[in-house]
DNA sequence: AAATGATCCTGAGAGC
DNA sequence: TGCTCTCAGGATCATT
């Protein structure tokens, strides 16, 4: 679920309800995520006024008065409105009630994490988690010379290369595949085998796939005030490739092939991406 | 040093 | 219906 989209997505949702309220509680029912929970991280917020929140990458930064938090939904985590008296639903892990509205982080596999990074340790940015993240897709960091010196110094499947997520982040599973079939790219080629002109042709279908991915994210926005959860519209409008195994290519027909690579999935078409 | 593999965890769905 | 098996949108850490 949480690909970048999603994360941003969540955040958009949650900040205009948080952002400059005070928190008046951290209740931790589950502190075994992807690391411990800091044990006195609920005296630590007690209090303090949630300033911003803001997302790097993946993870969603949670600027207080005396350092941020920093939150990563890892696989399955999503992070959710909610009114104070309803019930704790299984897999509710943290809550954080600033009174009037609660926010909820719920995540079965625990693969997330939430990271208390106080303004006495130094810039958040650089912080161990976020200093070696790639480029934001919609900054203007983000060009095609940086994709593609970027790709070429990297001698590993271009597809494991734009999963790195230090050339540019938030192109995860799901949208390296999207991304290289609307590229034309075959995901085997070496990375560093790739031409100037597919790096252009990679940037723009890099973008062209998460501005889709947002904007139907954008109906997970609308009722996020809602139980759902549910992931966006991108899967029924967009999906090409991804989850499509022996169904045909929608642009030649060609059953789409699913391989193995660093023990994730990819999908792509053997007739559209030959290289 | 860069590239690859193991690892954390629960739940959904397939196949029998 | 219920059991077992495989797989899952991430990324860090350890190993080669």
């Amino acid at each position: 679920m949480p690909e970048l989209p999603e994360v941003e997505t969540t955040r958009r949702g949650l900040a205009p309800a948080i952002e400059g309220q005070r928190l008046e509680k951290l209740s931790i029912y589950q502190n075994q995520l992807r690391w411990p929970i800091l044990p006195d991280l609920a005296d630590i917020l007690s209090d303090q006024i949630l300033l911003t929140c803001q997302r790097r990458g993946k993870y969603l930064l949670f600027y207080f008065e005396s350092g941020v938090l920093l939150i990563h939904l890892g696989m399955s985590g999503s992070m959710r409105l909610c009114q104070s008296d309803e019930l704790l639903r299984k897999h509710d892990h943290v809550i954080w009630d600033f009174g009037h509205i609660t926010v909820r982080l719920n995540d079965p596999r625990r693969f997330g994490s939430v990271v208390w990074h106080p303004h006495s340790d130094g810039p958040v940015l650089a912080h161990r988690l976020l200093k070696n993240l790639g480029v934001e897709p919609f900054s203007e960091s983000f060009t095609i010379e940086h994709l593609y010196q970027g790709l070429k110094a990297k001698k590993k499947a271009i597809k494991t290369a734009l999963l790195d997520g230090d050339i540019v982040v938030g192109v995860g599973n799901i949208y390296a595949s999207e991304s290289l079939f609307l590229a034309k790219i075959n995901p085997k080629i070496s990375a560093d085998s790739i031409s100037k002109r597919r790096a252009e042709r990679l940037h723009a279908a890099i973008l062209t796939t998460l501005s889709a991915a947002l904007e139907s994210g954008g109906s997970t926005l609308r009722d996020f005030l809602n139980a759902s959860g549910e992931p966006g519209a991108y899967f029924d409008i967009h999906a090409n490739v991804y989850n499509r195994a022996k169904e045909p290519c929608h642009v030649c027909e060609t059953p789409i092939r699913k391989i193995v690579q660093n023990q994730r999935a990819t999908y792509y078409c053997v007739s559209c991406q030959r290289r």
